[in-house]
This record gives structure tokens, sequence and C-alpha cells, in this order.
DNA sequence: GCCGTTTTCGGCCCGACTGTTTTCAGTCG
């Protein structure tokens, strides 16, 4: 069992025992374990086997959760957990996920009506029944749907980092077997979109069986859902993530990677390219169409090449004009992570980042990085005990000193994650904000109002002269909060003639800007920073999410700030 | 339920908003 399966089992019994009301702390108690067990660079399970090691060790875990952990390695689950689930049904876990419902709700709602999965819920709103539960009304009523129905449309999905994950565990656990060349994935995984609905897995062998067979022993297969002889789909881990696994022969494997990544917009269009050709596209080949020869089919390269078109990085394969593009070669020479010399926003113990400046710095150095720039938040986010004047001005000085002591190895800009008021004006004042290096101006609160005053509102951010980075600039949350409305065009405008630029967050489940956002900022004249808006050491790692998206808005190295030597670095973005 | 101690019990990030009230509980971040 991996440590996610531990803090999963955790962080789900404290939400039961939100929804049973039982005390706040011993249930926050629950949730930083769950996200200490998360984080722990060891395996759980390994140390809980070990009778020389104590699970103590881990920060948040003490007497009473190491032995709920033994008893979930022992048995799966734990006395507490077991009596939650008698008490309240595994439904009502989704019904937290409904935007507006809380525990509190949600208890009443089960008590009152014993009702405890979505469609009971709907069922409550559509016959106006919630209005009838105290503290409730109809406004909730129409919330509650709304909710439901964005949640339905997310359900099902899952963010790039996740399948990227299994992606990885499964590849290392097939290549492994003798015989298997190459695992791959194909897929909107590869194509690097934010989420996907599957994983599909390319394997090059020549004898399918025997990898099918290993495949169906993985450990973490809850369901087979089909098994064939040269592909096998089933359910993976407690997510119930499908897995397609397809085993090709050298021939076919590049005409059925194309095949399988997709997108089929794509396809469609290549395919349509190919009849002109008098060829034939499928996934095991590029076949003429008169004599059925096979002239194409082992590499991607070879398919496209035939095709008359350079091959399209899986990124832009959105059929959004990179088949043109690839015919008149002119496509974009992407952006490359290793170009990358620097992370731009990040927070320390300071407010809610759970590391020192210095973990930070350090963990910056091992990813082979010139610089970086600690932004943490300002005092409008009180629960994150932002920064006030003060203490901007003095961050602004330490900065300075260990700058010129040059102990830390590696260039520290002072910068600060600063919150833009209701109005559009900044949390802190203009003259504590010049002494920073590098000021993210974001949006997080009232993030419902109507698309006219929140464009007047980032207008007027970008009138502050300190402000130079548009932090998240969207605010949407993946699978769980649409990107607050405004007019994109006009505030990208505005941010080009300022010279302002656009953070592309890589945190996953951000990939804020996106896309067609991105596409949309450049025809503007816009540039990009890609930062990690990383709260753990460990986040910092999630800057690959950030390049591919920032590939999939075709953006180049000279697009992207953050590619350039610090000293041009800070002087590009300053705008001289 | 954890942690840190002034070592065995008290403290644990809290402010703003919303919709429901008639002074505030519940949700969100």
């Amino acid at each position: 069992m991996e440590n996610a399966e531990y803090a999963r089992l955790l962080s789900e019994t404290a939400d039961l025992m939100e929804i049973a009301a039982e005390d706040g702390f011993r249930i926050r108690s629950y949730r930083n374990a769950a996200s200490a067990i998360e984080g722990y660079p060891e395996r759980v399970h390994d140390i809980l086997a070990n009778p020389e090691r104590q699970v103590t060790e881990i920060p948040g875990v003490g007497k009473g959760l190491a032995f709920v952990l033994h008893e979930i390695r022992e048995r799966g689950s734990f006395e507490r957990r077991d009596e939650m689930l008698a008490r309240y049904p595994p439904t009502a876990l989704e019904m937290l996920k409904i935007q507006g419902l809380g525990p509190k709700s949600i208890a009443a709602i089960i008590e009152h009506y014993r009702v405890s999965t979505i469609d009971g819920l709907e069922r409550l709103c559509r016959e106006q029944k919630l209005r009838e539960l105290p503290r409730m009304g109809a406004k909730l009523e129409e919330k509650v749907l709304r909710s439901i129905a964005s949640y339905r449309q997310s359900a099902g999905r899952f963010l790039l980092s996740f399948t990227s994950e299994v992606a990885v565990e499964i590849s290392e656990y097939l290549a492994a077997l003798p015989g298997v060349e190459r695992v791959e994935p194909a897929g909107s995984v590869r194509r690097g979109k934010e989420t996907a609905g599957d994983l599909d897995l390319l394997v090059l062998a020549s004898d399918p069986q025997p990898v099918l067979d290993h495949f169906v022993k993985f450990p973490r297969i809850s369901e087979i859902l089909v098994k064939g002889e040269n592909k096998c789909s089933a359910k993976v881990g407690l997510e119930g993530l499908q897995v397609d696994v397809r085993v090709l022969p050298r021939e076919s494997y590049g005409a059925a990677m194309q095949y399988f990544t997709g997108s089929k917009v794509h396809n469609v269009a290549l395919r349509t390219r190919a009849l002109k050709f008098g060829l034939s596209l499928n996934e095991y080949g590029l076949f003429r169409t008169s004599d059925n020869e096979r002239v194409a089919g082992e590499t991607e390269e070879e398919i496209y090449g035939k095709l008359g078109l350079d091959w399209v990085a899986p990124e832009l394969r959105e059929n959004q004009g990179e088949i043109e593009a690839a015919l008149e070669h002119r496509l974009p020479n992407l952006l490359d992570l290793k170009s990358i010399r620097g992370d731009l926003h990040m927070h320390t113990r300071e407010t809610d980042g759970r590391a020192t400046l210095e973990e930070m710095a350090e963990t910056a150095i091992g990813r082979g990085y010139e610089y970086i720039a600690i932004t943490d938040h300002s005092k409008a986010l009180a629960m994150a005990n932002g920064l006030d004047e003060a203490r901007v001005v003095a961050f602004a000085n330490q900065v300075r000193e260990l700058n010129k002591e040059g102990r830390l190895g590696i260039r520290i800009f002072s910068g600060l994650e600063c919150d833009i008021r209701r109005d559009g004006t900044m949390d802190i004042e203009w003259d504590a904000l010049a002494e920073l290096d590098l000021v993210i101006a974001s949006v997080h609160s009232h993030m419902n109002l109507e698309s006219n005053e929140m464009t007047d509102r980032l207008l007027k951010a970008l009138e502050c002269p300190h402000v130079r980075i548009l932090g998240h600039p969207t605010g949407r949350i993946l699978l769980h909060r649409e990107g607050y409305p405004y007019d994109f065009e006009r505030v990208a405008a505005e941010a080009a003639k300022r010279g302002v630029v656009f953070e592309i967050n890589a945190s996953p489940e951000r990939l804020d800007l996106h896309a067609s956002l991105i596409r949309a900022a450049k025809a503007k004249g816009c540039r990009f920073t890609i930062a990690t808006d990383a709260h753990h050491p460990r986040h910092l790692a999630n800057m690959p999410f950030g390049v591919r998206t920032a590939r999939r808005g075709w953006l180049e190295d000279r697009d992207v700030l953050n590619t350039l030597p610090s000293d041009e670095f800070i002087s590009a973005l300053r705008g001289h």
C-alpha cells in the first residue's frame, strides 16, 4: 500500500468525522497527518513493517495515529473509520464535493431526509425541499443544482499529475519484463492535456501475451474490464482510473502511437489529408490505397513525412492550425523544460508554506536553477498570516543581505504575491512594494464579480507600476471551479502595453493560464513566466506541467522570461 | 489527536462573505 492510500483513508475519515461534528482539532490532526504522510519521502508501509522503526518519527503522527496506521496495514481499515461508515454511507463523501454544502448541511440533509447521494440531493433541490431545513433557502437550492451540474461534468476525469504518476508506475512495472522494449503513454496524457479520462499505454514487444499476463497481476488493479490478445483494460487503484495497455510490434508502433495520441480532430484532419495523397492512415500504418502496400508505420516522423508534414509535437495536436504550420515548415520551436533557469512563485513558513526560505533554495539548487523568487502572501490573506508593509520591507532587506553573503549558492529575488482587492487596488502600500524585486498580483477573493467589474478590477491592478506579473490569471481550479469571467483580450492588451507578464501557474490543480488563453495573450504581444506556486519543496517538481501547458500554448523559449540568465531576467521583467 | 513544554495540560491560522436571519451559522479560502 502506498503513502497516498494511507493518506486517503485518514482524510476521508476526517471528512466523515466533520459531518459527525466531532472535535475540530482532532479532525485537523487527521488531516495534518494525511498530508504529512502523502509527502513523506519513505514508504509508511515499510516503516510500519520494520520493528526497529517508529512511524511517530513522521511529524504529525503521534501515538494514537501510529496505532491507526498499524491497523490499516493489517486490515486495510481502522476502527473509527468503520464506525463512521456505519453511520454515514460512503456517498456522503461525494456530497462534500458539492460547493455550497458543508458538513453541517450534509448532516442535516442525511438526518432529515435520509438522502445521501448526489441524485437524491438533486431531487430535493428540484422539489424545493432543501428550503424546509433551517438556514437553507431558495438561493442555496439553485447554487447546489449548479454545483451538481459542474461536479457531474468533471467527475470521472483525472489531473495530469495523477495520470502521469500512474503512467510512470505501470511503465516501470511493465518495462521490467524481459522482451519489453518500450512503454509510453499515448492519448491526452502524452498531449499534456490538463485532465484525462483514462490512461493509454503502448508497449513495444514482439510477444503480447506475457506482457498482458504480467499487467493483470499488477497489484493495484481493482477490476479487469477487457483482456484480449493485444489489449487489456483495467481499473487501477481506489480512484478507479481506467488504464488501457496495448502491445504492438515494431512495424506499427509509430502508427499506433500517432493514432492513440490523437486528438480525434487532429487525426481526422490527418486522414483526410492522407486520402488526397491516395493513402489511408490507421493504427497499423500508412497504406497506399491502390495496392494496400504499407508506406510508413514504424515511426511517427515517417508518417508525417510521407504526408508532406513536419513532425508535430503531441502538445500541438488539437487541429488548431498545427497541420497548416507543419506543411509550411513554420511550427514553433517549442519551449524546453531544460531552458527554465528559475522558479518565480513560492511560499514559505512566513505564510502558508511548509518550509523555510533556505529549504526552498536548497531544493531549487538541486533542480539546477540559477535563481528563485520567494513570494509569500500579503496581509489580506489573514488565514495565511500574510505579510504587512513592515514585514515586506524587512523581508526585502533580509534578501539583500542573503544575496550579499552569497552563502545560499543561488540568487534570491525578494517577491510578494500581493492580493488584488475588490476595487483593483493593491493590498500593500506602493512604497513597500517598491522595495521588492518582483511583485505578483493575484485575485484570491470576490471571484464571483460580474465580468465587467472583474475586468475593471484587473485593469486597475495593472496600473500599479510595481506589479510585474499577474498570478494564476483566471483563478480556475481544475475539476472544481471555473475561472472568473472577464474581458481577457482587453486585459491582455493592457498587460502587453504595460509590460506586465502573465504567469503560467504550474500547480497541477491550476495550470492557469491554459493553452487557448496563452495563445490569445501571445497574439496580443504578451510575455510569460512559468512558476510552481510551491507551498512545499516537493512542489518545485511541478515545473514540467507548467512547461507542457506553455507548449500547448505554442510558446518558445523567448516567450518565457525565466529562461533568461538572472541579470537579463530581472531587467527584462522591469521592461528595460 | 498532536505538540511542547513553564513535562502532563492547554493551545491548535482566522477573517470575510452569504443567505438566512433578526444577530449569526455555515462555508470558503
